[in-house]
This record gives structure tokens, C-alpha cells and sequence, in this order.
DNA sequence: CAAGAATGTGAATGATTGCTCGCATACGCA
DNA sequence: TGCGTATGCGAGCAATCATTCACATTCTTG
């Protein structure tokens, strides 16, 4: 009969905290971590630095806010087109996850470039962790439709090259296109059909053919 | 090669100025660009801030000099490498050219992470993208020895293939061995195994803007 | 409506930074 | 020894930033 309890979550705050991070993404595209100030942030959002900081504890959450919802997004779409092509030839399910892992990339360059070195004076390296090996977990399924002996330490190998890659294209600010996709898909087949048969998942073992 | 020094005042001491660049350098590498402040830089070479704006007219100087001689490190080690494997089979010319981009991201991975992204928001695009140039141009050699078909943009996806891998074992504390060495030659090899013989020319130049 | 809670605000605070400048020391030379 | 110059020094200045807090505005509810 009283007012119903005080659920955890703030309507409009959900809203405004999106906003904040939205702006925080937007200054690290156009400014670097140089320009991304509380102030620039609060700003950009369209709230007092006050109000911001009623939002999160301190700048570096704002940025561990960021980080957290780009990576989402990426898993999410790789989630997709893994479950998208589970029926569909290994060479378009492996097409179809690359795509995915360019586009966030290919979207926003900048972000992608700015996000990654900044979260890594961040506090996240735990998370960083579980995310590059839930990525790579994801990616062995279909990997491993290509090439059977491939494990976790090739299917980490493949994002790292595409990582590679696409880095370098943002870097020389190469525009994302075809032509980036096929380079990228010749690294990764290529590699995997590299893979000695007995390299299976643990780690490498050094000695190979000369 | 020479190119324009900045106007920097003429220096007495070569040494000093070389233990300043090398304070720098480790200060990079034990508290990231976070902690590079120009009185600490000073206190690590020895001298004081005031001695330090006698070598240098400014903090991004430093950087700018430190950032030159791990290039030009980096530039005269592949050199060497291609030259001393002229006759040798291309198998192990390209193992050593391999070897030599290795060299300074396993001997100072957290120094070479946070350099690559300093030099970023500093001026020095048009160098960057020289010494791209050069490094491509500089394996173009090897790679073809291997695969005849591949041109200058082969070449340069080498280099971001073999980044990609040896910086994502930096990031994730791997130590650089025979093992990563191992997967970044199968990676390599197994991109240029997959290049079309028509593709040499460059088909993907898109990008070109000084 | 009234009053308390929630939310928003932005000038003020304290810490840190890049850099300057007046002065001290070392050196060269008569 | 005296004097001019090159070099080294580090306290202090101005600017910037993250964060706080006293107050204003809006919302909720009896």
C-alpha cells in the first residue's frame, strides 16, 4: 500500500550516463586522450561537471563505462555472426566473423585506436584478459571448421593478425573497405592453412622445421 | 639521410643529451607516458629541469628524439639483416629480417607500446609514414624472394601481420621467444602463400595522403 | 500546497605540470 | 688574479585538471 520500493536503477539516469560516455567517445575521436578532460566530457554531454560526477565516481570510471559498452557491442556482433553461419560454409562463417571484428573498427577508427591504449593504463587488465579470451573462444569453433588442429593459442594468433592489420589501415587513415576485408581474409586463411598438424592448444612448442 | 634538426640550442654535451632521451625511455617503460613529466626525466638522467631545457626547447623534443633513435635502431638492424643474408636462402633471410623487428619489442616491450602510441599525437606523421615506407621497401626485397607476385602493399601487411601477433604478446606479458617467433613465420608465410599472382601491382592504393 | 528529497550547478580548491629566469658555478684566457 | 662567458641549477610562475561543496532547481508525496 506504501510507494513501492526503491528499485536500484534510475530511469533517467540510465539516459544521461549513456550520454556522458557517448560524449567521452566522441572527444577521445576527435581530440585523443589529450582533450578528454571532466570538463570537455560534462560539456559535450549537455550536463555540469557536478552532475557528472553524481553519475560516476571518478573520470577513470567513465572511461571503464566506455570501454565496457564497445566490447559489449563487439562480442555481441561476433556472437551473431557465429550463430548467423553455424549451418553456412567454414569460409563464410570465418568471413562473416571478420566482418564483425572490422566493424567497430572500421566505424570509428579513432575511438578504436584512443579506447584500446587507454584502457590499458586503466585498471582492466582482468577484463582485458577475459575478453581477448572469450574472443578467441568463440572464434575456435569456426576456426576450427577451417582447420581442425588449430587451438586457443591460434584462434588468439587470428585476432591478433586482423588486429594487426586493420590497426595499420587505421593508422595510415586507410579507409575501411573491400579491399581491407580480402587482405585481412588472405592473412587469416593463409595462417591457419600454416598450422602444423600436432600444435593442437597448448602453448607452441619452439622447435619446427627449419 | 639527413633531415632538418629541430631548432634546438647547439649541444655541448652529446652524452647528456643521450642520457636524457635514455631517462626518458625508461620512464616509459616502468610508468607509461603517465609518468613522463619533465622534472622526472631530468631527476632520472641526472641533471636538473633547467639543464634539461638547455638540450631540449621542449617536452615533445624529447620524445621526438627518443622516438628517432629507436627508429633508426630498428631501421639499421633490418638493414643489416637483409644485407648479411643476400646469398642465403630466402627461408632464412626473411627468419632474420623477422628476427630483427622482433629485437627491440622483446627487449623492451612496454618501452616500444607506449613509444609507438606517444608518437601518435605527436608531429610526427610525415616521419612515421617515412619510415613505413622504408621498412616496406626494405622487406619488399626478401618477400619477393618468396613470392614473386607480392608488391609494396604485401610488403607492408608483413609488417602489420607481424606487429599484430608480437604486440598482442607484449600487451598480455608473453615473453618473447622461439615460440612467437615461430608463430609470427607461420603467420607471415602463410599470408604470402596466399597472395594471387595478380595482385602485385598495387591494386590497393587508396590511401596515399601526405 | 508545502516540505523534504533528489538532482543539477559551477565557482573554488588543491595538486600537478611544463617551463622560465635570476643566480651560482666552472672554465678559458689575459 | 681578475674578468667574460658558457653551463648548470631549482624555486617559482602560470596554466590546467580532477574533484568538491554550498547552494539552486525540480520532483515526489502526504
Amino acid at each position: 500500500m506504501h510507494a513501492p520500493r526503491k528499485q536500484a536503477a534510475q530511469p533517467r539516469s540510465r539516459a544521461t550516463q549513456a550520454a556522458i560516455v557517448e560524449a567521452a567517445a566522441r572527444i577521445l575521436e576527435t581530440s585523443g586522450s589529450a582533450g578528454l578532460t571532466t570538463n570537455a566530457i560534462a560539456a559535450r554531454a549537455g550536463v555540469s561537471i557536478g552532475s557528472l560526477y553524481q553519475y560516476f565516481p571518478n573520470k577513470e570510471a567513465v572511461l571503464a563505462a566506455l570501454l565496457r559498452t564497445k566490447r559489449a557491442e563487439l562480442l555481441s556482433w561476433m556472437r551473431a555472426a557465429v550463430s548467423a553461419n553455424q549451418e553456412a560454409p567454414p569460409e563464410k562463417a570465418l568471413q562473416a566473423l571478420l566482418d564483425a571484428g572490422m566493424r567497430h573498427q572500421v566505424e570509428r577508427p579513432r575511438l578504436a585506436l584512443e579506447a584500446e591504449y587507454a584502457g590499458q593504463q586503466l585498471h582492466l587488465a582482468e577484463e582485458t584478459a577475459a575478453l581477448a579470451d572469450e574472443m578467441a573462444q568463440l572464434i575456435l569453433e569456426t576456426v576450427r571448421r577451417l582447420q581442425p588442429a588449430a587451438g586457443l593459442q591460434e584462434a588468439r594468433d587470428v585476432v591478433a593478425i586482423a588486429k594487426g592489420i586493420i590497426n595499420a589501415a587505421a593508422l595510415s587513415s586507410e579507409a575501411g573497405g573491400p579491399g581491407l576485408a580480402a587482405r585481412v581474409r588472405r592473412a587469416v586463411r593463409g595462417y591457419l592453412r600454416e598450422i602444423p598438424s600436432n600444435s593442437a592448444d597448448s602453448r607452441a612448442a619452439s622447435s619446427s622445421m627449419p
